[in-house]
DNA sequence: GCCAAATGTTTAATCGATTAAACAATTCGT
DNA sequence: ACGAATTGTTTAATCGATTAAACATTTGGC
């Protein structure tokens, strides 16, 4: 490895103490430095090609300007998606962004946690898995800056920002409703995760709002692993009921993923037979021949509140916020005959 | 910000130096140091819940742990998936990474070469864009280790890892001339980049070798940026021919997305009427009405040597590699009556 | 009993940048 | 011309962990 320039190297070869290089090269005191020296030591950190060693920086002054990210999984779109937004936005602030994916487990979580607090992140930005909770009042009790995204712990007094899950599903579930389906049924998960469980709620109030009586057999959790599997054997056992259903409602963008692909292997007309919507905006459900109805997340506002808060609690405590937007619902021909 | 707990503390808790608390935490000198002192220190560590300062460690040792990922745009899916893989593999050397999308742009891309060396990174994982090899090079002539992936610069002598894509277009190509397709069509990309500008050569060859000439009219480019009109455009003209093709190759998965949406809104039937051959898999090219034939790409496997061949070149010099793996052509439905 | 080896722990320099405080050299006001 | 104010620069401590080398104490061999 060649050698690194650093303060003293420049400091030796202008003649003078490595405190004027430094004051000179961050544009500190310069009422006091003499131009002909800044001047010269700006030219010879030039000509040595000097970079400043954050690492070196960051010990001295406790201040990193990097964020940790913590998504479920990067290579699901919902989770890139706001992680391109998250980076974007850091970067307009100077910080770069460190990352990593839980898969939705806890004890990965709390590995990322560690390393990234170990490695002195600034704050951190997290779309939390069950079982949490305890990573997340550690980081509070120690004072660590951090920002939930789409899910959170309520009443823990923790910033979160996300969406109004349980509107967004009784939007869906109304539009079902609006287009005459009589027979409507879901497929969310089975999770202590109150934003997930809000889902289900705003499908269950809504039916309860249009006098309708929920039916059991037309309710079908997953868990957040192994959804493939377990998301075709509910449709499996959804279309082989005696009086199966006319719509559907998909609570995240890979239960939809996972049932369109199973719809397609067997004989069912979308929006015919079955009227379809569903949670997220992704590629794949827009390429289905019957683009999908569904809630399309304000994901560009939430990155920025999001590290606008982060921002605001990393240079001072604040009161902890909470927001919910409102997800659009788009609708498409999935649910419209 | 809560005091955090140094070495010093623990050393003054126990009244030892601070010199024997970093070796027991590091499990250094054991056979020299009492199991007495050890436990205890090893007791108040977990009691006061030390954590490592990694930035102090990192500025004693150069060392960071830590590792720079480059992609053209993290929401892409082929970015994501890559980059899942890579923090995998990465996970499992007890390295992190700091990510950034250079949006194909060179001077963002330098940006981020510069953020992520002055964050001492110890080495890189890059998908180039056009105009960086200024970068690369000053990266190579500072020994600072790094990996490309998917694209490159031949003939610099720099570690890449990435597939054949000549191969793998004269592959699709080929597999269109057999399916008795008479006009076939390419759309890829103007750039300077080899890896892509392969693509058409290997689509241009093959035809070659069948005894067919090249039909300019059936040939479009689109740039890297604004590539939704562009391609719009270009499928829109190819329609419009006298004579329209019967067969096509969309040299990337977006160009593949936006294409296959334009052709949602045609009345062109794939593949009866057009069939279509295209790199990448996606759910989206997946969840066409007639999937998409299309060449997988080993990821994993990508990441795997790209990882390894990091963690050589950061352990000490070794002579660059480039590996070209094969794609797989994954035959579907688009391309077969 | 005495020197050497083994055992246990501390000292102190170091990584590179920051920054308050001290110091030195001019300039200025009266 | 003398002390004060101004201008220009350096000193030195600090962030927290690492680690070679030094030091101190005990054990052991003969």
């Amino acid at each position: 490895m060649k050698k690194k320039i650093s303060l003293k190297d420049i400091a030796q070869k202008v003649g003078v103490s490595t405190a004027l290089v430094s004051y000179v090269l961050n544009n500190q005191k310069l009422d006091r430095i003499s131009k002909a020296v800044a001047k010269k030591i700006r030219d010879t950190a030039r000509e040595l090609d000097y970079r400043t060693n954050q690492i070196a920086r960051s010990l001295k002054t406790s201040k990193t300007n990097t964020i940790g990210l913590i998504v479920a999984d990067i290579s699901n779109p919902f989770s890139s998606s706001i992680a391109r937004l998250i980076e974007d936005e850091a970067d307009k602030h100077g910080y770069t962004v460190l990352y990593g994916s839980s898969d939705e487990n806890a004890e990965r979580s709390n590995k990322l946690v560690n390393i990234f607090v170990n490695q002195q992140v600034d704050g951190l930005i997290i779309a939390p898995t069950e079982h949490t909770e305890a990573q997340l009042v550690y980081l509070k009790k120690n004072d660590i800056p951090f920002v939930l995204i789409d899910r959170n712990f309520p009443g823990q007094d923790m910033n979160y920002v996300g969406i109004d899950n349980y509107g967004a599903a009784y939007k869906l579930t109304q539009h079902l409703i609006d287009q005459q389906r009589k027979r409507i049924s879901i497929i969310s998960f089975t999770s202590t995760l109150q934003n997930l469980a809000d889902r289900k709620k705003g499908y269950l109030e809504c039916l309860r709002a249009n006098g309708r009586t929920a039916d059991n057999a037309l309710i079908k959790e997953v868990g957040l692993l192994f959804q493939k599997e377990q998301v075709e054997q509910a449709m499996q056992q959804l279309l082989n009921l005696p009086e199966p259903m006319d719509g559907i409602l998909f609570t995240s963008n890979t239960i939809s993923l996972y049932a369109l692909k199973y719809l397609t292997t067997v004989n069912i007309r979308v929006p015919t037979d079955l009227a379809v919507v569903a949670f997220d905006e992704t590629d794949a459900a827009d390429m289905f021949y019957a683009p999908v109805t569904h809630i399309k997340q304000p994901l560009p506002q939430m990155a920025g509140i999001a590290i606008s808060t982060l921002m605001k609690n990393i240079a001072g405590n604040v009161a902890a916020i909470e927001v919910q937007l409102q997800g659009e619902m788009i609708v498409r021909k999935s649910s419209v005959e």
